[in-house]
DNA sequence: CCTGGAGTTGTCCTA
DNA sequence: TTAGGACAACTCCAG
């Protein structure tokens, strides 16, 4: 043991080395560091972690690890519990974190940063994972913002709140070895079927992998990104929702990596796109940190008199990509096959779930939590609400996406489709997005038969859509 | 308090 | 084939 008592940094959704302010915060004490993370599922109630993030947190933590020479220290259960018994075992005096913004995780920080502090153990956190924070930004009447383009004006945009260089990470760090908590097997994070292997071979996980995917998209991916975002059967996404939501790497780093890029020429529109990505990350925190029931209730009230449908048959055949509607069936077999789907055919599925088929948006939210490699409550809720029009800044009632015109539009060549639902690949591009308009000679011709070896569509599309206009328009507007 | 412009992501019909 | 307007009315926000 170290004459010198350590301190302890706790790792939570900021698994890397780099740019790190608790991490930063530790070093500078010039003592010798335990780092920790533990695994609380308890705490987060209904919002536990998904599978698909549970298996990317087990690879992340194995990466983090190994930045760390092995010396991570993990813990099961109560953080509090669990932090207090690693400094007693350690000696330690202090401990360090970076903030998160769930409304459950904030409220389990408070009560921990008290009793440690009861304990006689001095806390520091930190902000690791926003560009800044929710209570920074408010209009004059001290109000929070509802809508996003004032909010990033006044957020990123301005000289008082432009994004802060990131940290380096430190060197040479002394690190200390208690021989307390379980294993990386013991936090069973790892399913116990294979499913995840296709995922596995799409993504690394980890800082390296993180920023790897960050060159990579900056080379490849952001020439033509702000027409290109929108077309799922390109690459011009930047893929790095699950490294951000787990903190591999942050939105500072992120920031910056583009603005030696924002000067080049023609790519300047393309460069400010990106960026306000990076800002509508930072809107959905804003949200949810300011009207916490986000993730459960309508932010608009009227929308709970809605008259959502109960259909179990027809979300199954949604969430298995089975709905007979193309760009939809495309857009969950990614989901399912990889743990991600495109941002786009995210907003089609959405609104088919929501609109056509009319059930409640908390379907579609609960599923995506639980398949999504990058699920995260802020961005996921705010999207849902979004699309559902429930949302602080809602959508005009009468924009309900038309899955054939969004699948011709964004998938004109009909790759995206083709690569996820192969018994359809053989229709030419004309009626690639809706097979049941196609005639007998060309159904024959491509091997499919409707009903038996590809679906009828489980909705037809124009009545759907007039019933959910019809609802949308009874609610009225009233409050 | 008043005023007026604006609001991520659409679809459909008509000329 | 393509471009433009209709589709409601509301709330938000800055001046």
């Amino acid at each position: 043991m170290n004459t010198v008592e350590p301190v302890i940094v706790w790792f939570r959704q900021d698994l890397r080395l780099a740019d790190n302010p608790a991490l930063r915060a530790a070093f500078d004490t010039g003592k010798p560091i335990v780092p920790v993370f533990i695994l609380d599922d308890d705490s987060a109630g209904e919002w536990k972690m998904g599978a698909a993030s549970r298996w990317w947190l087990h690879q992340s933590l194995e990466s983090l690890d190994s930045a760390l020479d092995g010396r991570l220290r993990l813990f099961r259960g109560d953080a509090a519990a669990s932090l207090r018994e690693l400094a007693r075992e350690t000696g330690a005096t202090h401990v360090f974190w970076n903030r998160c913004y769930e409304p459950w995780r904030i409220a389990r920080d408070k009560r921990i940063k008290d009793q440690l502090r009861d304990a006689g153990l001095c806390v520091n956190s930190d902000n690791g994972s926003l560009l800044f924070e929710p209570h920074t930004i408010t209009k004059s009447d001290g109000t929070p913002y509802k809508v996003f383009t004032p909010f990033y004006r006044k957020g990123c945009l301005s000289e008082e709140h432009a994004p802060q260089p990131p940290l380096s990470k430190p060197k040479q760090m002394e690190l200390a070895t208690p021989a307390v908590g379980v294993t990386l097997a013991e936090l069973e994070l790892m399913p116990s079927t294979h499913w995840y292997e296709e995922i596995a071979q799409q993504w690394q996980p980890g800082e390296d992998g993180a920023w790897q995917r960050l060159q990579a998209f900056l080379e490849n991916g952001i020439r033509g990104y702000k027409q290109g975002r929108n077309r799922p059967d390109q690459n011009h996404c930047s893929r790095l929702s699950p490294h951000l939501h787990f903190g591999e790497i942050s939105p500072r780093q992120v920031w910056q990596e583009t603005e030696a890029l924002a000067n080049q020429s023609g790519i300047a529109d393309d460069v400010d796109h990106f960026r306000s990505e990076l800002a509508w990350r930072e809107f959905s925190y804003y949200l949810l940190y300011h009207f916490p029931q986000l993730p459960e209730d309508n932010l608009q009230a009227k929308f709970d008199r809605f008259p959502w449908r109960e259909d179990d048959a027809a979300l199954a055949r949604w969430q298995r990509g089975d709905t007979g509607v193309p760009i939809v069936d495309a857009g969950m077999r990614q989901l399912w096959r990889t743990g991600y789907m495109h941002n786009r055919v995210r907003m089609v599925v959405a609104s088919f779930l929501i609109k056509n088929l009319m059930l409640h948006w908390h379907h579609g939210q609960m599923w995506f939590w639980d398949t999504l490699v990058d699920a995260d409550l802020a961005n996921n809720s705010a999207g849902w609400q979004w699309v559902a029009g429930t949302g602080a800044d809602a959508a005009p009632y009468f924009r309900i996406f038309n899955p054939v015109l969004q699948g011709k539009k964004f998938d004109p060549d009909g790759d995206y489709v083709r690569r996820y639902v192969p018994e359809i690949a053989e229709l030419p591009n004309r009626y690639l997005h809706s097979p049941w308009t196609a005639p007998d000679a060309v159904l024959a011709e491509a091997n499919i038969t409707l009903g038996k070896n590809y679906p009828e569509p489980i909705v037809d599309l124009k009545e759907s859509r007039e019933r959910a206009l019809a609802a949308f328009k009874d609610l009225g507007t009233a409050a």
